[in-house]
DNA sequence: TTGACTTGGTTCGTTATACGTACTTATGAT
DNA sequence: ATCATAAGTACGTATAACGAACCAAGTCAA
């Protein structure tokens, strides 16, 4: 027949669950079964048998018609944050750095198009927090962790995401246009570092420098502080002890292959 | 035949597939495929094809024969952590008391009768860090969180428990005897708290004590400190702490249902 | 060197199994 | 009541997962 040539060496029952256990993120944490078939464009027989596999297996739990993800999804998260000596090597060096400039700071890489966030100093100093954890997802074109990772890509590779992105409009001071967004990505990768005023949230200047080397996955370290009068001041500050964390976390190596 | 009624809600590929991942732990962060067959009892064919679909999904990675996780893990978890507001309710309490004593404050759970690590403060001030993050596997019966949570169970449940365990012997002080544990576990679920003196670490005293009520799902906050001088004060001191804690996260009512 | 062993990859016939349609039974809102 | 949506059940069919058998390449010991 006209069949695409499936791969043998693919299970596409798997697949299809894997795509069941996906689908549970920040914004729809408990679902119907008929909404993740929805989600899933999969058929509702089909999800409906993914679904209760994963009941079976301990990773969703069913509560009257909602299903929802338990605490065994962490122990997956678990074994690559010990295989890369999350909690001895890399969160010491970022909760050391937040302290020191008394913000924020975050580690992230890109995931599919999408900022994923690796970890996180949990210092109770900073002034803002979001509420964020290792594990979720970030705007992409409007924070300084997004735009300095997509520094880290190609000119091309950054301008083709980019275009594919959806571009939402999260404050006035978000820039909608993509022709005036890739100049600033161009710009973060030239000068080693990216600035956002207010595009995320109003009145707050991101901050963001790259960690990884050219070429390898791109991960990077940022802040955010709210802008004030000395700001100008702080800025070269912040940005200097964004640098010195990156380097301390290039030491470690644990960023190397990710 | 004699089969034994193989459920048709649920997909058996899937489930195997989901092993493959599962056996992705922090005592093996990389394996070859020959490693990860053996380990799930699965044909190597067999497991060839999930890990192969896993790698294809982005869950792993493959360099050179040997597979390893991906950041892509964390999204998972950080499902979990959104939609449980993890960032924004538990890990501000964690942090606020483990300033206030100065020392590690780690929130827990039973998953499959090993002790999951949930949350844990992260400031940098204590004295102690094992290097644990969300997501780990601690040990159970030698740990003050590990006896907490079996303390949370009926007698019977937590005597099965215990005999199903294996007991290692982390030091000279672990009591290896199930006989001389249940005690223990028992006393912990009548006083309402748990201490365990160097069984694990030398020279350390873990401390915990319950989050969740009677009959919910087992969930523990606990932390531990060097034996001093002043233990006796100390003690009084960061079981209250832990119990305020506790309360505090009681509130906001977060652990009610995992 | 040889030989025994492990690992990764491929092929392929068989059969178990996942699929999806169709139908029935809840649940809930108007 | 009706209409709409969700969940559960059943089953015939097509397919896709299985595992045995195989080859090739590497590893180690004798």
């Amino acid at each position: 027949m006209t069949k695409p040539e499936q791969d043998r060496n693919i299970s596409s029952s798997f697949a299809k669950g894997l795509a069941v256990l996906a689908v549970f993120d920040a914004a729809t944490p408990s679902m119907t079964l008929a909404e993740i078939a929805r989600r899933t464009r999969q058929d509702r027989a089909t999800a409906r048998r993914g679904a209760l596999t994963l009941v079976q297996a301990g990773y969703l739990r069913q509560q009257g018609r909602m299903l929802s993800l338990t605490p065994r999804v962490l122990a997956l998260a678990g074994g690559f944050l010990q295989a890369n000596q999350f909690g001895r090597r890399v969160q010491p060096i970022l909760n050391q750095h937040a302290r020191k400039i008394d913000a924020e700071v975050s580690l992230a890489t890109l995931d599919q198009g999408r900022v994923l966030l690796l970890a996180q100093s949990t210092t109770e100093h900073g002034p803002i927090t979001y509420g964020f954890t290792a594990g979720a997802h970030i705007p992409l074109v409007h924070t300084s962790l997004g735009r300095m990772l997509m520094a880290c890509l190609a000119q091309e590779e950054a301008a083709a995401l980019l275009e594919s992105a959806d571009i939402p409009q999260h404050t006035e001071q978000s820039r909608r246009d993509a022709a005036e967004i890739l100049p600033q990505i161009t710009k973060a990768r030239s000068q080693g570092y990216c600035l956002t005023d207010s595009e995320f949230e109003p009145g707050i200047i991101g901050y963001a420098v790259p960690v990884s080397r050219p070429g390898q996955t791109p991960v990077v370290v940022g802040s955010s502080a709210p802008r004030g009068s000395d700001t100008g001041k702080n800025t070269e500050a912040l940005l200097q002890a964004l640098q010195i964390c990156a380097a301390d976390l290039r030491q470690t190596n644990v960023v190397e292959d990710l």
